[in-house]
DNA sequence: ACCCGTGCTGAACATCTGTTTAGTCTATTG
DNA sequence: CAATAGACTAAACAGATGTTCAGCACGGGT
């Protein structure tokens, strides 16, 4: 019995691919050795430089994996624009997030890999995301469900940054608020927050009372 | 001449402290060797370990310091909360330290690292900028600059993380927006476009026309 | 003058790392 | 059946890493 349960019949491969994806994702690239990996897919140290050729090799294919992921959530929300713009709210990256992987996925821990070190391909997908989101924010204030603001370049990345900041900081926030935010209870209670301000806003200011400055 | 310039009449000990602070925050303290560090400080690698005991030692000092840094902040913030209710405007974490840390300043990147990893020290810290954030918008809203809303657990936390986004996403930011927000240029169009969304909102619904779900 | 503690170093050591090598087992093909 | 190919492994190897050790320089106290 090895100590990979209910992988079902994946090749070895792609069980070594999945070990390593959820190590990675958990401590980091480079604070996880091939023998951890190893142990944790049930196989020998040699077997995963075999398959990828070096660490770095499947360092490359886990990275490759997540992208393709992330970026059929990418698609899907391309797909669902036209509806997103007409349609009744904002559908938030982490809401996508939380509705598309699994309780206990490491793709949202890797995302946060991805983002946090700098990474060239955290960045390309940051650049991707943003692209859509000041895209998705022009077709909004066109048909005047989204105020343009004065910096339309900053406000569609305040706007995505905030979406982001629930993913990379889950942890803190669950233990803050008592409620893992990226599941299903979690992700409801905060897009009604989230909701709220964006439509009504958090702070008031006395007319004319603007920052002098 | 040793590697190092500008480090004025410091002791060795906060020579290496400094180098090693510098080199952890932008590479992670798994990344850093001792040797590094050393050849940073122009010392000899036994030096390292002769004042702090081991790396795992200096790793802690490190941490300490980095820690009283940003305690400081706090405190600042702190003395301020009066002043801030009933002052002109909201003063994120991201103003202060784009206001308290010099540009090149280790100390940004250093929080995110952090953060990131589940550090026991990151989560200390982010619990007390939530409870300060708690309490200074419940100041706020009984002044009646701020609104309430549903649920201000999860409210307070919402714009504790969108400010804590600005610095984690500082380099795709600046990549997206071509201006590196924690610059004094940078907070200023960001904070101008942040007050705005925070008073007037971003979205528009039309009356009555709540999310039905 | 002597000693002693402190800052500091070069060299060596033990361990851990990624990787290689030689070889076993198993299934498929001729 | 023989042979070939690929999955897989145990053992070893070279390099890097954290750490130790023995000793040097040097300044202050007796």
């Amino acid at each position: 019995m090895s100590s990979v349960a209910g992988e079902g019949d994946l090749t070895a491969k792609a069980i070594i691919r999945n070990a390593a994806l959820r190590l990675f994702a958990e401590r980091g690239p480079d604070a996880v050795t091939v023998r951890e990996i190893a142990t944790a897919a049930g196989v020998s140290p040699a077997l995963v430089v075999h398959h990828f050729g070096s660490k770095d090799g499947l360092r490359a294919a886990v990275d490759e994996y997540a992208g393709q992921a992330f970026d059929s959530l990418f698609a899907m929300d391309e797909r669902d624009l036209a509806e997103a713009v007409t349609g009744d709210s904002w559908m938030s990256v982490a809401e996508m997030f939380a509705h598309a992987f699994p309780h206990g996925s490491p793709l949202p821990a890797y995302l946060r890999r991805l983002l946090l070190v700098n990474d060239p391909a955290g960045a390309a997908l940051f650049g991707r995301w943003y692209a859509l989101t000041r895209r998705l924010l022009d077709s909004m204030a066109e048909v005047g469900v989204a105020r343009p603001g004065a910096d339309p370049a900053v406000r569609a990345a305040f706007l995505l940054v905030n979406d982001l900041a629930l993913i990379l900081l889950r942890n803190p926030i669950a233990a803050a608020i008592g409620v893992d935010p990226l599941t299903p209870e979690g992700i409801t209670r905060w897009a009604k927050e989230v909701a709220a301000v964006y439509t009504q806003g958090a702070f008031v200011i006395a007319p004319g009372e603007e920052k002098p400055s």
